[in-house]
DNA sequence: CAAAACGCTGAACACGTGTTCATTTGTTAA
DNA sequence: TTAACAAATGAACACGTGTTCAGCGTTTTG
């Protein structure tokens, strides 16, 4: 098949010589634009065929000024629910045609180092799954035209878009629940230092509480876990029980917390939903197992990618739109520590 | 600070024009070759500041027919170990200056789109952490210079290195363990169409055990999952339990798998270590947890990242040197399902 | 003191594409 | 038959780098 012996790959050049025609129209067929022969085609695909050749992405986006890249900012993979947000955001990048560029980052400064790589990549687009996009490193992005769109987070940054899920819906829902089910003690769990959606999570939650009369103001009961995950929501547990405290219900920020709540509050001997009912975020694999069959919050990450592409597309088109702000619905998956009745 | 109006930016013909230089110097500046004097060097990086210029790295690809770029193929991140081994090559790709491509694939014909995507950006490497890489495939790769690595497979492909971890020593650990509990009738669970490492883990336990003498020659139960995953392992074990079964200790090809037995045995009235022994492969963050106290095979995920960069640059440097093929020791972390006397 | 060596610099080329512009060819309308 | 027009093509330029080569001034060597 591939008969040049040159370790070399094959150029448009190459492609030219063999069909007999100029460079020229070689790139009109590979890149889909102007107009072209059949024939013409026809031989050219077919001399591509026998060099085997492949356009070069780096000359193609050094001349378009931008690559079919979209730079991705990931953090603490170790948690289910980012690696399943990360596995849809791949999906969706990958059908739409891109390539994923992705950079694990575990402080703000790093976070600045990366997305400057990004530019220096030309990427189309950068997605920041987590940590706040510094505000004059955004602004670069924008005068060099690249779309940023920051996830599960809301920002008042000029042309940054974002794609969040919808915090209120989740808190009436659980609301909705806790109500219906009998629980009048009502707690929220959270870790000290926790990310912009958890602490959104908590504020929305205990203004819904609120609004629906279940608590008064100030009135809800924080438990705060002094290191995240599953750790810390059994150590939380744990300092909870000793304290003589008790509730009927605990929301927990995600899914990790209310795990380890929950196996803190067996070993005192409280279980769910005998004693306490108890609703987590993030519907990870790990709440429907046996062992914790968890009533939790689900969030869509397939529309989350799916809006997050959009948004990119949107401003690469014309980057002087509106800040776009998406709130993606959310369902609550009822298990059972929280049963239906 | 940057007062070019220009939305384009800048490149290091600008910077030459600012200091007074020629462009050559200033590529010898930034890719650190050849030499410059201080003088000039100090007046050049001033420039460069002051208009934030960045190499462009498609260029700079394009002409060293070589980008910065690792592609790193990845499939079902929700396994927990999946995104742990991608945290860690992440980590280490980035410690060592370059950038990670990353594509989910799904079946095989996937798998042959992407690496010839990852040729087209003209990639230093490609790991591939999930599937067989097609041989005419590597092959080209050969030809482009690009280096290959396998993760968790070992395959006869010439030029194509694989890093694994120590499966024979993981069958050791775990036949002693069993032997020093008094573990006599043993089983070996995993899922039917597993992928190779769980078939090869399999394989050298068995071989392990006859070598040991706790089992004849084809004595070793094994008990398959029809299904992959948490579920797989629960059905597994109502099956087995239906069918009037029993064991001292088993031995599971992932920690899903183990997590799911477990539960299932437990809805039938039977508890590890009371009424068995069990034991998992990847050490994951779950097994550690209260539900489980998983006696675990750990998989050391930084050192297998370490060894796959090492061979990347090795063969990057001499394409032809001789197929390397590294075996990670492992460790047994031993917990509650296996304890220790 | 002449010659050789050395450090530094700039001009010019190559990398592989997309795109513009002028030119040629083939088709339709007047 | 001619003019107008649309479709197809090739030459040439731009994108932003790394690198080679020759030239220059300065220092070392015999």
């Amino acid at each position: 098949m591939t008969n040049s012996r040159r370790s070399r790959s094959a150029s448009a050049e190459d492609v030219a010589k063999l069909a007999g025609v100029s460079r020229a129209s070689v790139s009109r067929v590979f890149s889909d634009q102007g107009n072209v022969a059949r024939e013409t085609r026809e031989k050219i695909l077919q001399a591509a065929n026998e060099l085997g050749y492949q356009v070069n992405f780096l000359a193609q986006g050094l001349n378009r000024k931008r690559s079919q890249l979209i730079g991705v900012v990931v953090a603490r993979l170790s948690d289910p629910f980012r690696s399943s947000l990360l596995e849809g955001l791949l999906s969706e990048i990958q059908r739409k045609g891109y390539q994923a560029l992705v950079t694990e980052v575990r402080d703000a400064n790093e976070l600045e180092v990366t997305i400057r790589r990004f530019t220096q990549f030309r990427v189309s687009g950068v997605v920041v799954t987590s940590g706040q996009p510094p505000a004059d490193l955004v602004k670069e992005c924008v005068q060099h035209n690249i779309p940023v769109v920051g996830i599960n987070r809301h920002m008042d940054i000029p042309y940054v878009d974002f794609v969040c899920s919808d915090n209120k819906m989740a808190a009436l829902l659980v609301a909705e629940q806790f109500v219906r089910s009998g629980c009048s003690s009502i707690a929220w769990l959270n870790y000290r230092e926790s990310t912009w959606s958890g602490i959104n999570r908590g504020e929305m939650f205990r203004q819904v509480m609120v609004e629906q009369g279940v608590c008064d103001e100030g009135d809800l009961l924080h438990v705060t876990a002094d290191i995240d995950g599953y750790e810390g929501g059994r150590l939380a547990a744990h300092r909870f029980c000793a304290q003589g405290k008790t509730v009927d219900g605990v929301f927990c920020a995600n899914a990790q917390l209310a795990c380890g709540f929950l196996d803190g509050m067996r070993e005192n001997g409280f279980d769910a939903p005998t004693d306490f009912h108890i609703i987590g975020f993030d519907n990870t694999p790990q709440t429907a197992q046996y062992s914790y069959r968890l009533t939790t919050i689900h969030q869509d990450v397939e529309e989350t990618a799916k809006r997050v592409l959009s948004c990119l597309e949107a401003r690469g088109q014309d980057p002087h739109i509106d800040q776009c702000i998406e709130e993606i619905p959310v369902k609550l998956v009822i298990r059972n520590t929280s049963p239906s009745f």
